[in-house]
DNA sequence: GTTACTTATTAAACGCGTTTAATAAGTGTG
DNA sequence: CACACTTATTAAACGCGTTTAATAAGTAAC
């Protein structure tokens, strides 16, 4: 016996907003009871936020429907360049940027010299010049090959300037956009799961075999995996053999080029590692984020994995574009702040 | 320029119950304001709920504070035994039960012949007599040797009756009780946790290597870790040494003894998975259900698991009663269903 | 013991989202 | 083209937690 069947189950101001943006760019449009019922937040409260929303121009309305038998309802739909967001990743060799409006479409790309090695000062004046350029960019997202924890860089091997530095208070503070940063490898597994629209309780693997050395972005019941030491995903050290862990069975335990190695006793090492992964987390999905990793090999893998590990337990396998992932996770965790962007009347 | 301190973040009325029960059984006991200020909540609120709290004899004053220079402050604190919780575990030989108020005091313990292979009526109508002897029973809590999700039982070998049977929704329905059931290393992991009042983002990794074959339940960012197919935790299958997997290593490759294999072995097939498990997810703590283990091995698995990764990285080792927190952990689910109780004008 | 000053509690006013009633704007039908 | 019947929108009443003001109950000082 339930007794009551709808307890006022209330939102606040923001998260109201937050939500019709979200609800109206994902659905394009949209009328006002499909919004409260979608979003189950009652007519005049909608009506309420949609009308401050046209006022600022944060929304407009693009005719009437079709009548379903009685009086046709206006349909909305949301400005996709009333804010902008900028992505920035930040790389050893160059840095890439993208300014793309609420609909993730990509308005100017480009790249310059890394900053890596240099002052922090530099970052901020590129945003800076970047955000005269498009006044409305109303938030940053910055990706670094390193440690991140609420926008705080714990460990970035090599760039000194970077090391323990909290870059997301800092670009606040000088510039007053709201920013997110995040790690390379998480920033990929997020954007590989916006991409292809994987639900929310889902766990992902999300590896990269390539130069730098194995490493791996992990997301288990839609959260991201970081660590007590922000270690996790580092798979290079797992004991695989009598006398080999993984990075030693992909490079032949001298450092040495991965080219050297025959191609099935990476397989093998591949395969263990699947199967270490799928019997500890048996997660939904392990995406290899590379390019040269073909068809061919996925189907050597999950094969080889069988001979570990029952079959009906192993993730489905995929290859996918690493840069073209991170990139859309950059543009996702920009997204997020610009969908529950505050408003000051 | 954050534009309002505090956006009115209200929660539900069944919400507020919870929380104000849960920081009375907390704290012991606590005055209105004390309330008032852990659980932001204004104070008329509190006090109107405090008042029917104690209209139906859910909580007492125990008299006043001695004065901080003003009114004295009336004292509230909750009587353990307005409502109580049914805990079983049901196993292969035997199964076993409390009674628990909740404090998480132990009214009654006992157990019966095992239940597994009987039909579920059974376990219903033992439940039904329990009920019958302690009628503000108001919560039931079962473990199983199963896989289970949301209360439904997917797997579990060699019990026909139980297999796909959705339990919760079952002795919900025939007995109109709340129930939750869980499987038994997860239910471990949940006590220990509560036991030791390990925070709320923590990762955690609790093995068990018993007769029965090694198994883990995991937490993660505060999360139980199920799987794909509810495979996690199955350690078993991890690759390890050129032709042996773990549980190979840990019986000598044919399912025979433990004992058999020597000690040394052991601790460095033990040693290679807490590499394994660090270099995958890096939790914060790997602990061992099993009292067999002593803290002689504890430091050898700990010393040996630094040759493969680096020590910084490591968890925390610790060994602790696999049936103490499996018990805790059944009442810690059950004292959660309690405290969310419905009230029913 | 009266005064000044605390602190706890109660009572009234307010804000805001919801529910409900009222109105507007369509459709098809005889 | 009035009529019954939809569906969208607007206006008013309500519920509930909060903020603010008023009151009660205590302490210490003179």
């Amino acid at each position: 016996m339930v007794s009551d069947i709808r307890l006022t189950s209330q939102h606040t101001k923001s998260e109201m907003i937050r939500c019709i943006r979200s609800a109206l760019l994902e659905q394009g449009s949209a009328t006002k009871v499909e919004l409260s019922h979608n979003l189950q937040i009652s007519f005049p409260t909608i009506s309420k936020f949609l009308k401050q929303m046209e006022d600022r121009g944060e929304v407009t309305t693009i005719g009437l429907d079709e009548s379903s038998g009685g009086r046709r309802a206006i349909r909305y739909t949301y400005r996709p360049d009333y804010m902008l967001g900028l992505a920035i990743f930040l790389e050893k060799s160059e840095t890439n940027y993208t300014v793309f409006n609420c609909l993730g479409e990509v308005i100017e790309q480009g790249n310059t010299h890394s900053m890596l090695e240099q002052d922090v000062l530099h970052l901020t004046t590129f945003i800076e010049n970047i955000r005269n350029a498009y006044p409305n960019i109303n938030a940053v997202a910055i990706g670094v090959p390193g440690a991140v924890n609420n926008g705080k860089i714990f460990l970035i091997p090599g760039y000194e300037n970077y090391h323990n530095l909290d870059l997301k208070k800092h670009i606040e503070e000088q510039l007053s956009i709201p920013t997110v940063v995040e790690n390379d490898m998480n920033a990929a597994v997020i954007g590989y799961m916006a991409q292809r629209k994987i639900g929310d309780n889902i766990s992902l693997f999300y590896l990269y075999l390539g130069q730098n050395g194995p490493g791996a972005g992990i997301v288990i019941n839609g959260e991201i995996v970081r660590g007590k030491t922000f270690f996790s995903g580092e798979v290079s050290f797992v004991p695989q053999y009598d006398d080999r862990n993984f990075l030693q069975a992909l490079t032949n335990g001298n450092g040495g080029e991965m080219s050297i190695v025959p191609m099935e006793k990476k397989v093998d090492a591949i395969s263990r590692l699947v199967a270490s992964i799928t019997s500890i987390l048996n997660p939904h999905y392990i995406i290899f984020g590379d390019d040269e990793i073909e068809t061919l090999m996925l189907h050597q893998i999950a094969e080889r994995s069988a001979t570990y590990v029952p079959k009906e337990h192993l993730p489905e396998l995929a290859a996918s574009d690493l840069k073209h992932d991170y990139l859309n996770g950059l543009q996702c965790l920009g997204l997020s702040l610009l969908i529950s962007q505050q408003i000051d009347d």
